[in-house]
DNA sequence: CTGAAAGCGCTTACAG
DNA sequence: CTGAAAGCGCTTACAG
């Protein structure tokens, strides 16, 4: 019933060694004799036991995760490496080891040479979160050179060869984000969308939030009324953002819903509370602290995560399944754009 | 480092057979050796190669599914069943058969005979929904008797001695109805509860959702004002529904926003929209057809998802955890509350 | 370029 | 009650 190497060998008169060169491709058999087993590898339907080959195997599966690192104030990106290390201890029988290279998101020279360092690790495969765009794409194709498959998570550089993408789509996020707001106020309000990026790196995913959220507004009647305004935070300090926010509550009255495009929005929310105006929607992105304490006591009505644990588990197991069971992942794995509020959070802290 | 079977053997001076066969508990070892050889495992901190162990055995993992059959009309059933093939599938190489035994939610005796049937099949553990509380009792209890693992889905039994549950907690869902109902009504609106129930069983399911939805309103000050109104309808055809929604509108006017407490909201969307009402805000159970059909058209608002597909998922998991990784779960495993839109709708549907 | 043998860590009859 | 041997399906040096 189950074809194993001996069967193949036996067919194909050679030894279950010589199969197993073939198998793996590494050389040292006659053109003919590969061509042959080749054939009755295909004609008999072969599949490795994954089992007997790991039991057997000496090496290990080397994956290097390139990603920024977490700080007491940010913690999102410690859930990603979580989600890896979490994946990898429910696979821990089939010889996974897992390499750190975390770099500093704000320097650009760190990710260069955490990358340099990724590489020399010589891994099998790379699990990277892209945030200098053309640093990552030639990182990329250095890995493209080497036989190195690459994984992107969380924002998608779309390199040619890339294995898979794990992450949100950005765009069905923004909308979610406009349908429940819209849920949330009356007919014809005036709806605030703040932006607050010191750096220009995560422009693509917020400039695709904000188009969402105004493309739900382009679809529906009820919106006909609605007017959306834009306001571009440079900076990411609380004296500054309420500056701007006081100034912009100056020139509009009667804005009845906000929307932030990012995890900043904890900082919209302490405005909101310092001011009184906890009655207006608010809504934003992530599950961080400061985050969490404002949709507790109730000012921020919803949050929409990225899942960055789901992001990094997902990103593993895909690379244990092309390099282990040698099943190829669809090029892109979006992540479910979860909605969270007061009432639902703790089943997603995990 | 790595502590085998052998290690043991040399070290208690016994052969390799004799500690397997302590390991696994099978007798035939004289009290002595037992004693020494469960001395050195632990002092060693054995921990079993899976794969050399899998790779070795003759006998697969076997587990019975008893859950109902799914319908044309009703496709809830075949999520959980996906689920488990899923896991399944995705732990192929370690031997695990699955075999089902489907029943007829609506007939008693038909559980009773496919509980005898499963039994029959000699099956190491048992994924179970259980629909009839008393008769799911006994059968767990003779699961209990002959060494059976059994796990329940979907609506927990809490029998002593279950290896886990895998569900939804009711009573939040109801919260969280609550809460989304409450972010789009204005302050003293009038609500309805609609229960459609024409079986006891889901009884518990039900009223748990009905207290959640309460106890938000409990809990809130803009709620003071708001006015609860309960109708059950113990019939589920549309006529009959009909009837009572009419007389409920005739009695009271100015219905702000309904919380239909399982999967047929459709029902009442369906009146909704026939009776031109869409603007009232709805939300309910379950990601079925006919809902998913209200939900795109507008007059569903939300739908909460009990996320089958996963409780499938990680009932098989956790069957495989512990017999073969000898993990032991946590008691309960509460499935995250999804929130359905009609814009995140798209990512939830597998 | 190819094969025979040993080994990965466990389980399974079988013999005593 | 216990041990020695063969085997699960694959990989790895090594010898030729």
């Amino acid at each position: 019933m189950k074809v194993r190497i001996k069967d193949i060998a036996d067919r194909a008169g050679v030894s279950a060694g010589t199969v197993d060169r073939v198998i793996h491709n590494r050389g040292e058999v006659s053109e003919k004799t590969r061509k042959r087993v080749i054939g009755i590898l295909k004609e008999q339907h072969y599949e490795p036991d994954i089992l007997a080959r790991t039991l057997a195997s000496r090496h290990p599966l080397k994956v290097a995760v390139l990603i920024p690192f977490h700080t007491p104030e940010n913690w999102f990106w410690k859930k990603p490496l979580s989600g890896i290390y979490d994946a990898c201890s429910e696979l821990n029988h089939f010889k996974i080891e897992v390499r750190e290279f975390l770099y500093d998101q704000f320097a650009k020279g760190d990710f260069i040479e955490k990358a340099d360092e990724g590489l020399n690790y010589l891994p099998d495969a790379v699990i990277a979160a892209p945030v200098y765009f053309q640093e990552t794409t030639e990182f990329f194709s250095r890995c493209s050179e080497s036989g190195i498959h690459f994984i992107s998570v969380n924002s998608n550089i779309d390199h040619p060869g890339q294995l898979t993408y794990v992450g949100q789509d950005s765009r069905s996020s923004g909308r979610v984000a406009a349908q429940l707001i819209d849920f949330g106020v009356l007919k014809d309000s005036r709806i605030l969308v703040v932006s607050i990026a010191m750096d220009k790196d995560n422009y693509s995913h917020i400039l695709r939030r904000e188009e969402g959220f105004r493309e739900f507004w382009g679809r529906n009647n009820k919106a006909s009324g609605m007017e959306i305004i834009n306001l571009s935070i440079a900076k990411d300090s609380y004296p500054y953002i309420r500056r701007a926010l006081t100034e912009t509550f100056h020139k509009y009255d009667s804005i009845a819903g906000i929307f932030v495009t990012n995890s900043r929005v904890y900082q919209v929310a302490k405005y909101l509370q310092n001011t009184s105006r906890e009655d207006i929607c608010l809504v934003g992105y992530d599950l961080i602290n400061p985050n969490i304490k404002y949709l507790n006591s109730g000012t921020i009505d919803f949050l929409i995560s990225q899942k960055p644990h789901e992001q990094g588990y997902k990103a593993l197991v895909t690379v244990f399944n092309k390099l282990k069971m040698n099943k190829q992942p669809s090029p892109e794995q979006l992540i479910p754009i979860d909605i969270i509020c007061k009432e639902n959070l703790c089943c997603y802290q995990v």
